[in-house]
Formats: structure tokens, C-alpha cells, sequence
DNA sequence: TTGTAAGCGTTATCAC
DNA sequence: GTGATAACGCTTACAA
């Protein structure tokens, strides 16, 4: 197979005339060398083509610089988006992403964090799926970091970022009151995780404080076609909706759609629709749909920053509000 | 700081009283062991949790099983489907990859695969921009293997995966030259990267072939937004186009919604629309969108096939079809 | 400031 | 089949 050949400290000390650990220190910030030492040992570095082997160096500072982020359907708009800003900010903290793709079968979050191991990730970042509690217990008996995103569940020792979903479910039901709207729905997928149902049972209490009833309706997986189906099931009830909030932008567009082309129906004067998300396809003039904008930017920056200190163990939940974005699906606004 | 404690193969072969190279035997496929020392050392890590250290053994077998993918604007809704194939590919061939992102300046290309050298990187796939020579020809010396997508440049020992953008471009013109339309346009950002300049090329190419000529428009980014301020550009001359071959789905849709929402235009009635990709968002029924699918699957099974058993070098220039996929955006079909 | 030497957790080589 | 031993390329006391 291939020999690689990687140009060692040992050459570039060679060639510069001092001894390897001259090297090291050049390459390491806050070590003390000499200017005309580093000077050099630089121009030799750069001559040969020198990089630092950073999985040596991993396995001697007990520290690799990576961070595994743990993800499935990562085309997903949101997902996408999400996974872009967190290597931006991991690179800018000079640490470096692997991306583990857990498409495949349900153990596969697991399977996930045994690679994270292997590697001597400094940490985990999970977007998608719950791993085991046996498995997140040898992480940070490892003394590897766990950020939970929007997953909900408990895990002790490990950074959980959430939405408030409850209190977005909430805001959209008063919105949609607002607009003169008297018969809602929630068109969920049939996925279940934490924040989804959150959402759901957020606006059906909002709902029932408000002496309403809301008709929910769930269909697979969260995505676009799933939208058509659940619009089929409600616009054929005797009492059509007037109000329907989606519990994702994907499935709201493809909902709309339906409501359009196979319904006649128009939005928002037929029936008023809110998403969330805030994809970029909701900013689209044929969607203009008002949603929940997840700080995605903001959450990057949290998870990342959290990796370098770590918080006390009791503060280690941090819920984020979502914003209302106003666009043309809801009246009035 | 965190001190960080993983449990080492010598832990593992104490408590099986074994020693540590039966250790790593048990954890190298097709090592030989007994039967009996194997479920002794098995034993053992699992009560433990023991994980071979891919730093380590990396060091050691001078091959990391890192692969990485070097990317900008990674939530686009084609590179992240490209980036989720690839991720998926890679792990099926028990690699890792390693997610670099690109977004900020212009020489983050050459410091990704400095990135790359320095985690000893089995090998690197481009999927945006394009690498200075200097740096591409340290990392092919190096024995890392390189792999450019749709980056059309020539680069010696790498593998170089295209589109035949310009045979796609020229059975654009010929549908639409079938549909019936007399007028035609060419809209494109201002990117001017190879692959986009190729379509232009070949769909003006192919016009003149034909005895027309065809107007192009550029602006802005390859995005949905350049869309709109193309169809303004487009629609207020005085000749209006009647069919209009976009660069990529995206800016199509930017397009096909100003065409519909500013001008009054209906598409395929109007003008027929083609765009290039087939995003998830050309298939929803707002858009319907008549386009070119890229083989995605196929291009990231090639790359991926091709690091464990490079090509002799001529051959390292892939250049595959994109398929037609009529929908409702053009006349006819 | 600099060099020497020990060690990080592996795998590969070699006797046994 | 098994166990010692020598690398791999680096960092970091420690001594000079």
C-alpha cells in the first residue's frame, strides 16, 4: 500500500543545526526560544515543508484538539446549518470537527461515541438520536466533554442546550388567536424525540388555557412530504382548520403546498400557518413563512465555548428562546 | 485543566494476565490469537472499556484512517447532501472524516490541507475551492491522497471527479429548443467557477449551433437570492426570454419565484425554466422543477473507492453524466 | 536558553 | 501462539 512520508522534527532539526526539542518548543506557543533559534528552525520548517504530527502530539498532551460531532440526516436544512456554524467556531477556538454520520440503525449513536473515543476526542457534540447512559458514562469518565443539543433527555456531567419549545408552542398559539383564528391544529411528525413533543403539547395547553381545542395530527418522519399527508388528513375533516402550527418549517412548507395546489386553499386568508426552524426556504416568496428562528449561531457559540470551561455541574442546562419571525403566513402581524 | 484518563492496552492485558501484545492482537484483524487468550483480552476491555488509541496506532501504522473533507457554505443544500453521502461512504470503509470548513478567506483551502498534513490525514477530498499548487504537491509527496470534486482544474496524482457540464448544458438547450421556445437565457452568479462556466459555455455553444444567440445574465452569489435581481435583469428587456436555463437549482428558484410573484409569469406557460442539481426543493410542487440530477451517490462512492486503490495515473480523470429529470417546468417533457 | 532523556500507547519484528 | 523489545514523532521535566 502507500508509504507515506511525513517530514519529521528530526530533519528539521537536522537542517537548522539545533537539537528536536529547539523544534517542539518553535512550534509550541508560550514555549521560550531564542528569536534567531525560531528563526532557524522556522526557515528549515518551511523549506521541508515541516508540519507538527498532531496525533503525536495528541498523544502526548493528553489532548487531540477534536471534537466529534454526531449527526444523522445532515442535509436536513437546520441540521446543515447547524453543523456549519459549529465547525466555524471550533476552528476559529483551533480545534478540528469529525463528523460521524449516524444514519444507519439506532445503536449507531453509540457506535458514534466509541469512535469519539478512539480518537481521544476532547469532546462530543450530539445533534441527533439519545446515546445509552453506559456509554455517555465511559465518556466523561474519560474526561471527555458532552454537549447534548435539543436533545432533552438528562445526563449528568454533560452541557444540554435547549430550545424553550414550550413557551415557543405557546407564543405561536397567541399568535394565531390574534389573527382572528378559532380552530387549530399541530401537525406533527411520528418521530417523538423530547422537543418535538414539546412543541405539541406546548400549544395544546396554550389551546386549553384558552378554552380551545386543538386537533393534532402525526405522519412519519419530519420532512416536506410528510406535510401533503397531514394536510390531506386535516383539510377533509368537517371542521377545517383555520390555524396550523407545524412542528418544522420542512414539514410546513410541504403542507402549504398541498393547501395550495391540492386544496385551493390560500395562506393566510383560508388558513394561517406557523413554522419552525426558520430554514432558509421559509424566507422564500413562496413560502413567507412566519416561524420560530433557533439561534443557531448562538447555540455554536455556547457549546463550543463551554469545551474550555466547563460550568458547574448544576448550570449545566442553558435554555435558549426561540424568536417569532413575522412573515405574510399569518394575518394581521 | 482536564486531565483525562482512558484505560490503556496495558491495563487491559494485566487484568487478563496476558501480555500487552496479545493486547493488540485481539484488536488487529486477521492477527493470530487462540481462541481462548482472545475471549480473556475481550473480557477484560469490555469490563474496562477499553479502546484501541487511533492516535497511537496511527503513529505507529503510519495511516490515520482520517479522511478529510474540505468544504464551504456546507449547508447548501447540494454540498451537504454531497458531505452526508461522503461521511456515510467513509464509514462503510471503517474511515473517519474529518469536516473542515472553508467559509472565511481565500487561502483557507491551502490551510485546510495544512490541517490535514498535520493529523496526518490519509487523504483529503476537495469540494470548494481550489488549492494553490505548492500545497497540493506537498500533500500528494507526502502519499496523502487528494481527490477534487467538480473543481475541474488538473492536478497531477490526484483524482479528479467532473460533471460533463457542457453535454448536460447542450441537452438543456435541445429541450427546451423541442418545448417550442425561441428566446433564450442563461442565468449565472458571478462565481464563474469552472463547472458553472462550463454550463454557460456549453448552452451558449449549443444556441449558436442552432442559429440562436443566447443572453446571458451574472450576479451575485449562486444563490436563491441572485435569483430575483437575474429575473429583473431578464424580464424588462425588451425581447423577454422565453426559456431560461439557470446554473443551479437554487438560483432557479429564486428565478421561477420573482418570475411568478413580480412578473406575473407563469412557468412553463410564460417560460420554461431549467435548472441544475436536483435539490430536495426542485421536486416540491411550488417549483417542479425540470433539472439535472448530479450522481451524487455515485461520486462519493468513486472518491471513497479510489483512495484504498488509486488509478494509474492517467486515468485519474472521472468525468460522469448528469441525468435529466423532467418535471413541470418545461413544456412538453 | 538549550540539549538530553524519558515516556505517551500503539504495532511490528523476532525469538521462543 | 506468545511475549520481549524496538520503533513511531512528539512533549516535557531535568540538568547544563
Amino acid at each position: 500500500m502507500s508509504r507515506k512520508i511525513f517530514v519529521s522534527a528530526k530533519e528539521v532539526a537536522d537542517r537548522a543545526g539545533v537539537s528536536r526539542s529547539a523544534v517542539s518548543r518553535t512550534f509550541t506557543p508560550g514555549a521560550s526560544v531564542s528569536d534567531e533559534t525560531r528563526r532557524r528552525v522556522t526557515e528549515a520548517a518551511e523549506a521541508l515543508g515541516y508540519h507538527v504530527n498532531h496525533l503525536a502530539r495528541g498523544l502526548m498532551r493528553n489532548e487531540s484538539g477534536i471534537v466529534c460531532l454526531i449527526v444523522s440526516e445532515m442535509d436536513t436544512p437546520y441540521r446543515a446549518r447547524l453543523v456549519r456554524a459549529l465547525t466555524r467556531q471550533l476552528q476559529s477556538m483551533s480545534k478540528i470537527a469529525m463528523l460521524i454520520n449516524t444514519d444507519r440503525s439506532d445503536d449507531s449513536v453509540d457506535q458514534a461515541l466509541r469512535q469519539a473515543i478512539s480518537y481521544r476526542a476532547d469532546a462530543s457534540i450530539i445533534l441527533s438520536g439519545m446515546p445509552d447512559k453506559s456509554i455517555t458514562d465511559l465518556c466523561l469518565k474519560s474526561g471527555q466533554r458532552l454537549v447534548l443539543i435539543n436533545r432533552d433527555e438528562d445526563r449528568e456531567g454533560a452541557l444540554m442546550i435547549n430550545l424553550n419549545d414550550r413557551e415557543a408552542a405557546r407564543r405561536a398559539f397567541i399568535a394565531l388567536l390574534r389573527a382572528g383564528c378559532r380552530s387549530f391544529a399541530f401537525a406533527n411528525s411520528e418521530a417523538r424525540t423530547p422537543s418535538l413533543m414539546a412543541r405539541e403539547e406546548g400549544f395544546c395547553a396554550a389551546g386549553r388555557e384558552h378554552g380551545f381545542e386543538v386537533t393534532v395530527e402525526r405522519f412519519g418522519p419530519t420532512a416536506y412530504k410528510s406535510g401533503a399527508v397531514l394536510a390531506q388528513r386535516l383539510f377533509t375533516r368537517e371542521k377545517r382548520p383555520d390555524a396550523i402550527f407545524c412542528v418544522n418549517d420542512l414539514l410546513a412548507c410541504g403542507l402549504m403546498d398541498a393547501a395550495r395546489h391540492q386544496f385551493n386553499l390560500s395562506v393566510p386568508s383560508d388558513v394561517c400557518v406557523i413554522g419552525f426552524d426558520d430554514i432558509e426556504q421559509a424566507s422564500w416568496s413562496s413560502y413567507n413563512l412566519t416561524t420560530f428562528a433557533q439561534p443557531v449561531d448562538h447555540i455554536a457559540a455556547e457549546a463550543v465555548a463551554w469545551l474550555d470551561r466547563p460550568t458547574a455541574e448544576h448550570e449545566n442546562l442553558h435554555r435558549l428562546e426561540a424568536e417569532l419571525i413575522w412573515r405574510g403566513s399569518v394575518r394581521g402581524g
